[in-house]
DNA sequence: ACTAGATGTAAACGTTTGCTGACTTGGCCA
DNA sequence: TGGCCAAGTCAGCAAACGTTTACATCTAGT
């Protein structure tokens, strides 16, 4: 009884499973939005049955259409998710530490690092939501490392430097994605000291420091 | 059988029907390689149906298994098919055009264009023999880029070279990705001029051109 | 302790999937 | 002209898909 201090927050794919209670709504839905975030990213939508990730969540089927009504809103849920973390992790960098960053969290083989998050918002589940979710995102990242490099909205040439930032943010994504997807040396194997210095190239060159 | 002289080459999604003949294997084999790679490329491998592909082919389903075996040898007959495009359109071209000549093909927005190639070429089947096929592929094209701007196998550095020439590589299909799959302004509606600079920017800074 | 509602389970639904086998039809050559 | 094989059609298979329904079990409030 004596309410739920132990509740165990089930903070993402990193904290223990710390013994969850044998019904617990919110738990549960976590563990299903875990395990979705993880197949849709290196899988894709068509490719991801709501069965392997009912499985992998340790989780009877059913409770996907419980929780999130289909699998399409099991989809949107993860794009959100994604969305949120991007922005909790790239909120707040020195803008001269921008490629440092990136390439940290690239590097980071986690299933919950950027690598896996700009994967999954590449994916497309055809529907409409959903991608209208992605493009919000995406308008989100840019702007924000575009703002992280000098940029401030209705400037002239505001244009030019918002493209030259989807274009880095592009990058990144395909490093990220062709990382993971394909076993591509010295790509794939290449270390956060690898990454470094070519990326703090491409993104000063992209968008100079000053 | 001395050839076929009359076959109707059908090359790519553009040429005409050109009235071809009601029965002609050549012909209807490239009817469905054309429909697949497109519907492939745009939809992704499982997201597409066999009998989507046969009717934009204006075929029977059961042509499909006939002339490539299964779904799967269809797609890499695909990865294939986009593997030589890739290499004839990039071979020889002079070392300092490089970064015009991916800003004019990513800008194509044709159908048989570097974009669609490039965003088939992230597509996976799941399917090892594809994997593979795709890896060759990337692999291929990234030498050739490090190639044109410089690079010698066995140099020192080579690695580190190599690695820079697949960042680009990553790059360009990054930006092909992002503005076919994705409605993201600017990127997406950016001309090829509107390209041109920001990529010769990003390529001599991972590649520089001495 | 009892019960009502929340949570989880099991099985099956109807549809769509990739693929196949038996068939018809058309074009080519003797 | 007639026959024969390649080329194309048709209907349907078994498996897998997302989803729903009916039922079992746990938890919380009284």
């Amino acid at each position: 009884m004596t309410a739920k201090p132990p509740v165990p927050p089930n903070s993402d794919t990193a904290g223990e499973p710390a013994q969850r209670r044998r019904r617990d709504a919110a738990g549960t839905r976590q563990l299903l939005l875990d395990a979705a975030r993880q197949r849709f990213a290196r899988d894709g939508y068509a490719a991801t049955t709501v069965r392997e990730i009912a499985d992998d969540a340790g989780v009877n089927v059913a409770l996907i259409s419980r929780y999130y009504t289909s699998k399409e809103g099991l989809f949107e849920a993860c794009l959100r998710a994604a969305g949120d973390e991007l922005r909790r992790t790239t909120v707040q960098t020195p803008a001269d530490r921008v490629p440092e960053a990136i390439a940290r969290h690239i590097a980071d083989p986690g299933a919950a690092g950027l690598s896996s998050q700009l994967s999954l918002l590449l994916r497309s589940s055809g529907d409409a939501a959903a991608d209208e979710i992605r493009r919000a995102v995406l308008v989100r990242s840019s702007e924000q490392l575009a703002a992280a490099r000098g940029w401030r909205p209705g400037e002239p040439g505001s244009e030019q430097f918002l493209l030259r930032a989807q274009m880095a943010l592009a990058a990144g994504i395909g490093v990220a994605v062709l990382r993971s997807s394909i076993q591509l040396d010295p790509l794939s194997s290449a270390t956060e000291q690898d990454l470094v210095g070519p990326l703090r190239d491409l993104v000063d060159a992209l968008l100079p420091p000053h």
